[in-house]
Order: C-alpha cells, then structure tokens, then sequence
DNA sequence: AAGTAAATAT
DNA sequence: TATATTTACT
C-alpha cells in the first residue's frame, strides 16, 4: 500500500488531540460520539446548545480543529446557524434523517461532509481529514489559528522526512513511500512479498487494477501473486510512468536527483504536500475497492477495440493487440480473455456481423436478415450494401436520431470512470463492440455500415466534404459527426461505411476508378446509387 | 502464443 | 444465482 509500517509508527498518533466541537442536542448521541471520539484520541468539547457553541468559538476560535454538528430535527434549521457562522473550521454535519435537501444545503452552506447517524467509528476515525485538508486548502493569512499548528506540524512532519531518510530510511516518511513505492516494491525484484505493506486494515487485501482506458490512472501496486508467471507476464500493476501516479508525485519524486532538490522553497513543498495528501486519498479509495482483477472500463474497452480495429480481423490477436493498447499493467492473458469475450459477444449477438469480419468465416454474400424486412431501407440496401440496422427494433427505421439515442439511452456508457458492461442490453445494437473508438461523441459511434466493402475500395480517395454523400435518410447528422465519420472512413479505409453514408456517385466512381487505372467495371454496378 | 474450456470471483 | 474474469490446458 502507500506506506508502510515504519511510515505508520511516525504518523499512529497523529489524529491525538485534536479537538472537535461536538454540537448535538441529543445527550445520548452526544455522550456517544464523544465516547467513540476520545477513544480514538481526539478532544471533544460538547455542547447541547448552539449558541453556547458559537460564543465558544468566537471566544476561543484557537480551541477547535474540527466540529460534528447535529441538524437538529427539533426545530427548523437547528446547526445552520452555527454552520453559516463558523467559518473558519470544517464542520461535518450529521442528522438522524435522511434528507437529500437538507444534506445538500448543508454542504451548500459549507458542511465538509454530512454523515448520517449514528456515527461510527469507521465515520469518525478520519475526521481528521478535513482538518487537514481545510489548514491546506485555505489561504495562509486566513488560516485560522487552530489550523495553523496542525498545517505546520504535517507540514513539519512531511518536510524532515523528504529531507532526510534515504529511500529505504528508518523513518522514511509515507509521503516518499507514496511515491517510491511504485518505483520499488512494484518491480520485479520486489515482487517477493506477497502484498505491499498496508496502511490500514482495510486496506490488506491488496490493491485492484484499475486501469482506464488513458492509462491515466491506475494501478497500485498490487504484487504477484506466483513470482514464476510462466508468461514473464506480471499480474502486479506496475506504477504507470507519465500518468496521474506520477504527475502527483512528481514534486518529491526525483529519485535520480539528489534529495535535496526535492524539497525547494517552502510553497514548492506544501504545493507537494497537497498533492501528495490528495494522491495518498485517492490511491487508498482506490485500492479499498479492490481486488487483483483488471477493471475493463469503457476507456479500456475503447483502447481495445481501437485496438482491434487497427490490427484488423486477422492480425487482431493478444499480443498485438496488448501492444497498441500500451497500458501498462495489463498482460495478454486479460486481454485474451478480453478477446475472447469479445468474439463470444459478436458472435452470439452480431451472427451476421461476425460472418463479415471474422476471418474464418466465408464473405460471401447471404440473407442477412431472415426476419425483418428489409423495405424501411431504399432500394440500393438491398444489394451489397447491406444495413445492420433491421435486426433490432431500435434500427427498424433507419434514423440518425439513433446515432444521438445511443448514449442517451444509457446503451453504452462512456463515461471515462464508469466499467463498461457486457450485459446486452435490450434493443442494443450489438455493434456497439464494433464501434469506432475515435473519442467522438456518442453519435458517431459505430453505425457503420458493416457490408459496405465495395465503397471502402474508394471512398477513401473520393471522399471528401464536397463529395460527402448524403445521408440515406432525410435527417441529417451533425456536420462535426459527420467530419469524424468522414476522417474515420478516410484512416481506416478497410473499415465499412458507416451507416447514413451512401457510397459517391456512379460518376465519381468510374472517373475513380478510371484515374487508377482502371476501365473495367464489374457488373455487379447497376444503379447510380448501388454498388 | 492462441484459442477454448473450466474454475473462480463478484 | 448469474455473469464476468481468470486460469488451466491443448
């Protein structure tokens, strides 16, 4: 994990005495909470009223680090008094009700954080949290005084151990081990222990891939879990190099360079520090959420698909695929797996698709749609170009509006952090495995034409905006779709036509065809439309 | 190394 | 329990 035991006995008292303004109108809850809240070290000051509250702050601001303040259910607006006034220190609002307005007016108002009760430890251990974070996030001269001393004591904390210990140091601090970890106890000579080092309980368990498709973010060093991988492949993530990992880090990472140099001018070192805390945060929610598993996200899924459609069909196997991916900590083995997957889907969802781009199968030409009609298209469909469209219900009337329904209609979830899921989804065109990875919006998303093989031959040469083609419906796609479309057919000239595009004309086409050399027209060309 | 099937995890 | 993912095997 990010740091390590030595890490943990530097910092195991940290929480201890802080003191927290305990605001509730309930003794029992009151009693409650301050019990759970000594026993984790911290001072708590109780109060029942919150006039008392606010005079006690006004009258000894340098009293309080943070304050737990009940909305009180009694009356109206009971805590948003001392919530508006109270400024200065990170309040956490709790309540035993659960009310989405309310808790949404209290963080509106200011409230760090609304915990609904009762509150237990697990709710009170890090509120220690948002003290940090406050004496870090507000300005030097508004800092109150009960949060310059905590911000000077981390800092302290923070700055003696980025300037002393070596790597490996005694009292190496978790700041540095944050950061070096990945540099070290992710590397294969260091795949010996079976997990890193915990931070906390939870965190034991080891750490999950996270990989998206950016390879932005990710990866904790989750270790091996055999060090002989017959593959030579690691399962353990290793820290990603030129991603968030180690742009948070960069500040005292610099390993090659002497410590020294690390730690520069004061705001260079708490600019570090924030980032460092901010980094520390987010890798624990990280790692607490899992397991060794590669996460397929949308973004991986983008990058595999992107993948495969560059490799093409044929060339489309693991390892290749594994390399224009370039994320690092994913082996062939998941992305065979992906693969696998992948085809299983095509094949069970996309019968005809499958036929037409997978290699082991025939290309020629066949009913494609048994049970839809065809007649929703224009006559040329019928011919070559055969739309993908009939098989679902969704494509039953060919209508660019479709392009821009699939991402509303949650068909296939984008979002960079979201997983993307496998699950077909009703009325789903399965081409969604097929689709396009461009970072175009939803719209341009797949929709190609999939039996369009004989206009890729020259679209490529003929198409541009001027002979872009209308559109085989009457509505129109956004010119800016259709411009990706266009570049997409343009780069990928093995690629189908995407769906909405009809091939250019007979005139275009034969002066093409003419201009290479070619005279000769197959027969199979009858109208000015067909191909 | 690739592809497939079984095992396992969520 | 079903499904997604990993692992084992050919």
């Amino acid at each position: 994990m990010v740091c390590t035991r030595n890490d943990l006995s530097a910092w195991k008292d940290f929480p201890k005495g802080l003191r927290v303004l305990l605001l509730d109108e309930d003794n029992d809850s009151a009693a409650e909470i301050k019990s759970k809240l000594e026993a984790m070290d911290y001072i708590v000051y109780t109060f029942c009223n919150e006039n008392e509250a606010l005079s006690a702050v006004s009258s000894r601001p340098e009293s309080f680090h943070v304050a737990i303040v009940e909305v009180s259910t009694s009356r109206n607006n009971g805590g948003l008094k001392f919530l508006e006034t109270a400024k200065d220190l990170p309040i956490i609002m709790t309540s035993n009700i659960h009310c989405i307005s309310t808790m949404m007016k209290c963080i509106a108002l200011g409230a760090v954080e609304f915990l609904r009760k009762p509150l237990s430890e697990d709710k009170l251990r890090n509120i220690w949290q948002h003290v940090v974070h406050k004496a870090f996030s507000v300005g030097g001269n508004d800092l109150s005084e009960s949060l310059k001393p905590v911000k000077d004591s981390v800092a302290s904390m923070l700055h003696l151990q980025s300037e002393e210990g070596e790597p490996k140091h005694e009292h190496s601090d978790k700041i540095e081990d944050a950061s070096v970890i990945h540099e070290n106890d992710c590397e294969p000579s260091a795949v010996n222990n079976k997990y890193p080092a915990p931070s906390t309980p939870q965190l034991e368990q080891g750490g999950r891939l996270l990989v998206n498709g950016d390879g932005q973010e990710h990866t904790n060093c989750s270790t091996e879990k055999e060090s002989g991988d017959p593959d030579g492949e690691s399962k353990s993530v290793e820290t990603t190099s030129g991603n968030t990992v180690a742009e948070v880090t960069a500040p005292v990472d610099q390993p090659q360079g002497p410590r020294e140099t690390m730690v520069k001018e004061e705001d260079d070192l708490v600019d570090g520090q924030i980032l460092i805390l901010v980094f520390i945060v987010h890798v624990q929610i990280k790692l607490i959420e899992k397991n060794l598993k590669v996460e397929w996200t949308t973004e991986l899924h983008k990058k595999f698909v992107q993948a495969v459609d560059q490799l093409g069909i044929d060339q489309a196997i693991p390892s290749r695929i594994l390399e224009l991916m370039k994320v690092e900590g994913l082996t062939r083995h998941n992305v065979a797996s992906h693969l696998q997957k992948y085809r299983m889907h095509k094949r069970h969802i996309l019968p005809k698709e499958d036929d037409r781009r997978w290699p082991q199968r025939d290309q020629t030409q066949r009913s494609c749609f048994p049970h839809k009609p065809i007649m929703a298209f224009p006559p040329y469909h019928s011919n070559h170009v055969v739309p993908v469209g009939p098989f679902y219900p969704m494509w039953g009337a060919p209508h660019p509006a479709s392009l821009q329904s699939w991402g509303s209609q949650g068909y296939y979830p984008w979002q960079p952090t979201e997983t993307w899921h496998w699950k077909p989804y009703p009325g789903v065109h399965a081409d969604a495995w097929g689709c396009p990875v461009m970072p175009i919006p939803q719209g341009n998303c797949s929709k190609q034409s999939k039996n369009a093989e004989c206009l890729r031959n020259y679209c490529s040469s003929t198409m541009d905006n001027s002979s872009m083609p209308q559109t085989c419906v009457e509505h129109q796609p956004a010119e800016e779709v259709i411009d990706e479309v266009v570049k997409e057919a343009i780069n990928k000239p093995w690629l189908p036509l995407p769906l909405g595009l009809k091939p250019p004309s007979t005139e275009s086409v034969l002066a093409e065809l003419s201009r290479q050399g070619i005279s000769t027209v197959p027969p199979l060309i009858n109208g000015s439309n067909s191909c």
